[in-house]
DNA sequence: CCAAAAAGAGACAGATCTGTCTCTTTCGTA
DNA sequence: TACGAAAGAGACAGATCTGTCTCTTTTTGG
């Protein structure tokens, strides 16, 4: 078998999830495009809630994977200082991302509209995501000499959201490189101030 | 009357939708809570949809109110350059918003992560939203030297949304205060760099 | 090769959803 | 007061939701 049932259900669920929303997605729905029983889904997953756990827990992993891949593409692409490099290819990473055929905003920013009590498992889950977003960006920043590297990546992924939001809410696409040019802004003005 | 029947599902039917998420409130909730008939909603609105959207343009109008109130009154504690006050006074709203006892994060982005197509009704008015606000800051800056003002009101739109994400999902509720100072710095360098 | 056990298929149950329809009440105006 | 029209109440319909249960098929171990 290439991929377990298990598997194929939080596959075809995530992508459902990403391309509907949750609650819009029923279970019959993931069952039908899946060709699976519901006794087999309730095997492997106590409830609708654990499900979407999975598929989210999925999407935090490949979408990790995923940046983290095309941020090494396209920082060899940039012009500029060296240590600058890595936090604006993540940009045009994030562009490629908002421009690409079935975007429907930040997979976590949804679920966590859709549920909104902060105590939800789900929203747990969205919460955690955001933080380790945040530590990839201090990662992609670890070479620029900062006097705070840990608030300027939380600067910068405040830069990095609003773009998501922007992109999919406002619906302007070229959000990543107007983000791109702010952040450009903020590192140049954080690097002067400091020496 | 101090308030139509419809009015009062609008009100109703808001206060929940923004608690709860739009599709985990059903009609009936909003019957129940309000003490109006269903034919009574029927008779004002076509369906659910047309009163999301009712409740939508409402939550429109009463947050920009509310918004441009809190500024003038935040503007006024503002320490450093007058041309500053407004816009660094609308992050201490924020602030204020994000920390009040019923926050539950930015209904449009909400909403519009519930009703993903762009093409949507719903979606759409999210989007109007979000395009008010960034005229909004405009306005907010107008009196600050830039070379390009609608692009600069662009930036610190991006930081606002990010800051609302990151308040609500990420569960960081001193994200406004971060966002000024954000803003401060990219002000502080365009200033900088025009003269 | 056979029997025990695990897994799968889908009918079913019970709750809940949106939207309709009929009947009753209320209101405005002669 | 009386009558026509508008508005309200809530039962009802039909679809859809999550989750369970029974029966069948497949797999596995001796």
């Amino acid at each position: 078998m290439p991929q377990s049932k298990k598997e194929q259900l939080i596959h075809v669920a995530l992508a459902l999830f990403m391309k509907q929303g949750i609650r819009a997605t029923g279970i019959d729905t993931i069952l039908a495009e899946s060709g699976i029983s519901k006794k087999t889904l309730y095997n492997h997953f106590k409830s609708k809630d654990e499900l979407i756990i999975a598929a989210l827990q999925a999407r935090d992993e490949a979408l990790l994977a995923h940046l983290k891949d095309r941020v090494v593409f396209f920082a060899a692409k940039q012009a500029g200082p060296k240590a600058f490099s890595r936090i604006l290819g993540y940009f045009d990473a994030l562009d490629e991302w908002f421009n690409s055929k079935d975007f429907s905003g930040c997979t976590f920013i949804n679920a966590s509209a859709e549920y909104p009590r902060p105590e939800d498992p789900i929203h747990v889950v969205c919460e955690n995501h955001k933080k380790i977003m945040v530590l990839f960006i201090e990662d992609l920043i670890k070479d620029i000499k900062l006097t705070n590297a840990t608030t300027t990546a939380k600067q910068i992924s405040l830069i990095v959201e609003g773009a998501i939001v922007t992109a999919h809410t406002g619906g302007d696409l070229k959000s990543a490189q107007l983000a791109k040019k702010t952040v450009e802004q903020l590192l140049q003005f954080q690097q002067v101030v400091q020496q």
